[in-house]
Parts: C-alpha cells; sequence; structure tokens
DNA sequence: TGAGAGGGAA
DNA sequence: CTAGATCCCTCTCA
C-alpha cells in the first residue's frame, strides 16, 4: 500500500485524502503542522517554525516528529526538510529566562548563539550587564519585551523566571451546580487544565488551551482558577460572555455574589475576582492620549489573568500584556489562527499552546454533536451575469453573495428540515431582510434591542418559534440557543474563524440522534468560492469534509 | 437618576 | 479592502 504523504523540501506536506492511511497520517501531522489548502483530493500542511514551537512546548520531542514524518512519507524524507525541522525545532529552548537573586537574566548553553542574539539592535534596549559567557541581565520590568524582540529573530524564549502569586481567593467547585445538578468536569477538561498548571515545570504557568465552541472552555477557566486559589482578572470580548461568566462561577463554585466584580462600561466594579471587556481596556479618551482604565491591572495583586477568546486580543492589551509578565495568564480559544500576523505575540506574550483537542475526537466521544457538512454551490443568474462580469472586485463578491438564487436553495433546505431548530446566518442585512420576510420568520441583527433578542431567543429555545434568522450578531452572542440546522448564505472575506464559531452554534450535544447539519450557498465561479473555501480550511483541518453538490445534486439528494 | 440617541474607535 | 456589530463615552430629556 502506498502511503499517503509527500513531503516536498520546501516543508510543505501533502497529504491524500483518498488514502486509507490519511486519517492516521493527519493526525499525526497535525499536531506539529498547519494547514495551509484543502481541495478535494490533496491536503497541503506546512511545517512552520510557530507549529513546531507549539509542539516543542506541548512535550512533543524531536524524535516524535521525524518518526512520524518517516512512518506516513512515502519517499525518504528530504534531507532539507529534516535539517529544518531540527534546526527549528531546537530553538525552542536554546534561550530561557530565569530569575537569579539580582533578577532577571537570559542564559543559553550556546554562547555564541547568545553572543550573536544580544548584539542585535532589536534587543539591546531591553538588556543590561553581561554576567559570563552564558548569561546577560535582562531589564525586570521589560521581560515581555525581551521575549517579542527574541522571537521576531527566531528565537523563542522558554521563560522560566516563574511568576508572583497574587493575593489569595478562596474559589472551590461544587459537586452539585446551584440549580442541584451534579456537576463533574470531564475528562478532556480535566487534562486541560491539569496541562495548564502542571505542564512546562512551573505551577501554574502561562499559555493557551484550545477547545471548541461548547466543549466548556468556562469550565477549563473556572478548574484552574480553583486550582490556584488567588484573585483573578477575566478578560472577554463582549457584555454578554461577561454575564455568562459570571453566572457560571456562581453556579459551579462556591463563590458568592460579592466577591465578583463588574468592569464595564456600565459598573466599575474591582473585586477578588474582576470581569472586564477588552474594549474598556483599550479606550482612551483621545487617540494617542493614554489608556483611561489601564490601572485595573494593577489595582489589585492579581495572581492569575484569563483572556477568553484570546485570537480576538486587541493590539493594545498585548502590549499591557508586556508589562504584566510575572503574572500567571491562560488563554482560551476555539480557533488559535489570527489571519493579521500577531502569532507570535501570543505566543511570547499569553505563553505557547498548552492543550488542543481535534474536534472529532470529542465527536466521538458525544461530547459535541456530529456535524455534517454541505456547500451548495449554486449558478449566478443570467440576469446578473452580466453586471457581474463588469463589476469591480468588492462588488463582485457582494453580488454573489446577495445571488439570488440562493433563497430557493434555503426554501428547499427548509423542507428537507421540517420541524428542526434552524438557523439561517448571513452577513448582508438586505439579503437576510429579503429571506426573513419571504418565509415570515423573525429576524435578528445588531440594532435589535436586547429585550426583544432575548424574547426571541427563548421562544426559539422552547420550540415555539422553529427558525430564526440571524446576522453576525450569531458570532458574538454565546447564548444563542441551541440548533441542529445552521444555513450560511453569506460570509465574511474568508475568515476561518468565523466558520468555525458558526458551526460551533449546533455543535452542543443533542438528545436523540446526535447530529447536526451546516449548509453553506455559494455563487460557483465566482470570487466567493475562493473565500468561501479559505473559511473552511480550519474545519478541515479538524477532519470535517464538505459534501460540495450543484444545484442538481442537491436536488436529487432531497429526494 | 435612568433611558436612549449619537459619535468614535479598532 | 467591505459591511456589520460591539462597546464606551457624552449629551439630552423627562
Amino acid at each position: 500500500m502506498k502511503k499517503p504523504v509527500i513531503i516536498q523540501s520546501d516543508n510543505t506536506l501533502l497529504l491524500e485524502v483518498d488514502n486509507p492511511g490519511f486519517e492516521t497520517a493527519r493526525d499525526a501531522v497535525s499536531r506539529f503542522a498547519e494547514l495551509e489548502k484543502s481541495p478535494e483530493h490533496v491536503h497541503t500542511y506546512r511545517v512552520t517554525p510557530l507549529s513546531l514551537w507549539n509542539a516543542a512546548s506541548m512535550g512533543l520531542t524531536l524524535g516524535d516528529i521525524i518518526s512520524s514524518l518517516e512512518e506516513h512519507s512515502r519517499y525518504a524524507v528530504p534531507e532539507l526538510v529534516l535539517n529544518t525541522v531540527e534546526e527549528q525545532f531546537r530553538r525552542y529552548g536554546v534561550l530561557k529566562l530565569v530569575k537569579s537573586e539580582t533578577g532577571l537574566r537570559l542564559t543559553s548553553k550556546d554562547a555564541l548563539i547568545l553572543r550573536e542574539i544580544t548584539a542585535q539592535r532589536t534587543v539591546q534596549p531591553f538588556l543590561e550587564e553581561r554576567v559570563d559567557d552564558n548569561t546577560v541581565a535582562v531589564k525586570p520590568h521589560l521581560r515581555g519585551h525581551v521575549k517579542q524582540a527574541l522571537i521576531k529573530l527566531g528565537f523563542p524564549v522558554e521563560d522560566l523566571a516563574g511568576y508572583e502569586n497574587g493575593d489569595p481567593c478562596e474559589i472551590v467547585l461544587r459537586e452539585e451546580s446551584r440549580q442541584g445538578k451534579k456537576f463533574e468536569v470531564r475528562d478532556y477538561q480535566k487534562s486541560a487544565i491539569d496541562s495548564f498548571y502542571r505542564g512546562g515545570g512551573l505551577e501554574g504557568g502561562s499559555g493557551v488551551i484550545v477547545l471548541p465552541c461548547g466543549a466548556g472552555k468556562t469550565i477549563v477557566g473556572i478548574g484552574v482558577m480553583s486550582l490556584l486559589h488567588t484573585e483573578t482578572l477575566i478578560l472577554l470580548t463582549n457584555t454578554v460572555a461577561l454575564r455568562q461568566w459570571r453566572e457560571e462561577l456562581l453556579d459551579k463554585t462556591f463563590v458568592t455574589e460579592d466577591m465578583i466584580g463588574e468592569y464595564s462600561g456600565e459598573k466599575k466594579e474591582i473585586r477578588p475576582i474582576t470581569i472586564a471587556t477588552y474594549n474598556i481596556m483599550t479606550y482612551r479618551k483621545k487617540k494617542g492620549e493614554d489608556f483611561v482604565h489601564f490601572n485595573l491591572f494593577m489595582s489589585k495583586n492579581w495572581g492569575l489573568i484569563i483572556y477568553d477568546e484570546v485570537h480576538l486580543l486587541p493590539a493594545p492589551v498585548f502590549r499591557m500584556t508586556a508589562e504584566i509578565q510575572s503574572k500567571r495568564r491562560l488563554g482560551l480559544t476555539a480557533t488559535l489562527i489570527r489571519e493579521d500576523g500577531m502569532e507570535t505575540d501570543v505566543f511570547s506574550l499569553i505563553g505557547p499552546k498548552k492543550f488542543d483537542m481535534p474536534w472529532k475526537i470529542l465527536e466521538k466521544s458525544a461530547w459535541i454533536a456530529e456535524a455534517l457538512c454541505t456547500e451548495v454551490r449554486i449558478e449566478l443568474p443570467e440576469a446578473l451575469r452580466a453586471h457581474y462580469a463588469v463589476a469591480g472586485d468588492r462588488e463582485k463578491f457582494r453580488i454573489a453573495s446577495e445571488n439570488h438564487g440562493k433563497i430557493d436553495i434555503v426554501a428547499k433546505i427548509l423542507d428537507r428540515h421540517r420541524g428542526c431548530n434552524i438557523l439561517i446566518i448571513g452577513q448582508y442585512i438586505d439579503q437576510l431582510k429579503e429571506i426573513a420576510s419571504r418565509f415570515k420568520y423573525r429576524i435578528i441583527t445588531g440594532s435589535t434591542p436586547i429585550a426583544l433578542r432575548e424574547e426571541l431567543y427563548s421562544k426559539f429555545k422552547s420550540g415555539e418559534i422553529s427558525t430564526l434568522v440571524v446576522s453576525k450578531v450569531a458570532n458574538f452572542s454565546v447564548d444563542l440557543p441551541d440548533a441542529n440546522v445552521a444555513i450560511q448564505v453569506s460570509g465574511t472575506f474568508g475568515s476561518r474563524q468565523e466558520e468555525a464559531q458558526r458551526l460551533g452554534r449546533i455543535l452542543r450535544p443533542k438528545s436523540g440522534e446526535n447530529r447536526a447539519y451546516f449548509y453553506t450557498i455559494v455563487s460557483s465561479n465566482s470570487v466567493e468560492e475562493k473565500f468561501a473555501h479559505n473559511r473552511q480550511l480550519f474545519l478541515t483541518e479538524q477532519g470535517y469534509t464538505y459534501v460540495i453538490q450543484n444545484e442538481e445534486m442537491f436536488d436529487n439528494a432531497c429526494r
């Protein structure tokens, strides 16, 4: 039997999808390589420095990686690839930050590399005197800056300088939630908590935990808090998430209401456990002035800072985080991918990836629903084609996205899943309004008042309403109820995390048949196809396949 | 005092 | 890059 992987000397790995060894190879390779392209038959992964460093920090050894490559490769692994893998992998840990009695030290067993590095202009401002051949003193308050500068030179630092303990705060998990339901931390959540707390040698260090939507990231955060027993600052994206965290804390721990503070536009409470939005942290009176609420970081002796949805962290919060490297930091996310090149900042300032679990494995053990993804491709109607041909690039995307023909497909899908809880998700308000009025469904957009949203959500939950039309609000609002069918009629310019979030909407485990359906409708032969494809990359990496159908195939499948 | 609209930011 | 959503502040009105 031919093996599934072809390794090319440019560090890309080609995986044959139809090969019987595909799944095993994919699971092995995705531990240390990133998915780059995923057309039908051959998927391309790339080994990057960052993917190797993350692997290294998760405890994978060079031997593991090389034997994975050799095991799945059809031909001999190119010498060039072996060399780069080895060189990049070894760079993690060449430089270490440690604490001495007198301060912070950068050390390396390799005196030559240390000399070369410390001669760099980008690093020098953060350094003090040389101690010996293998040691340089670092300005203690510039710990984050030096790490950022070094990773940009290609040398990720292993930060062993330790952490300051914050003020104590007792956080004890309940065995029964306040509503009387039995509460148990799931096995994979325990492993996640454990790999954060013990991984890397320093108790309760810093790093990122990656878990799919619906897999209980809040519980992981709370679990870590219950090990550290310290005053904690929690940062998150919006006020709905804020309330959700608060509820979970009250429900799953013995923490009382007066211990939890809300720091947002409305309230400015600072309590042993304080929950704040990123937005307020980045607020300033005028452009270029100081951040008004920066002091929140210093206002208490925090022992742990939790960054929810760490992939959305705004740049100023990175800068603030550089200043507080002696605090323990936990990042939570469903998708570590950032499309803006801040990956190395996450790595050096929050920490390396500590835990990651393929969605498909959670699906197998029924912690999340099984998802069937279908991409339906339809032609642009004759009337639009002429207009499309002469339109500019931006306009083309919009024309393709709002393709009228999509509405007929929506009708067919609705027909097929009669009686299910269905969400119709899209990006353009006009398009969504049209769909809503044609099928007589209620619509929720950013301008829908909170009270009305909640009313519609609860009707949806109770089954009074079977179908809702939602705009981009669906990407953010965590309290959007559970559905088993999602129909995506348009999406943004190829954001992988958006697709993941949207699929996450329907992944909460279902009673009965534990299965969910995700449809995305795309205009064929248009710019939309390319973007749709890019959106799917992350999910493909996680092992989901999109069944691609044209209109005719889709009709046949409906019969 | 609180609700609600409007503006700016990223 | 779009269009959309969010959040925070300030101002106004009752």
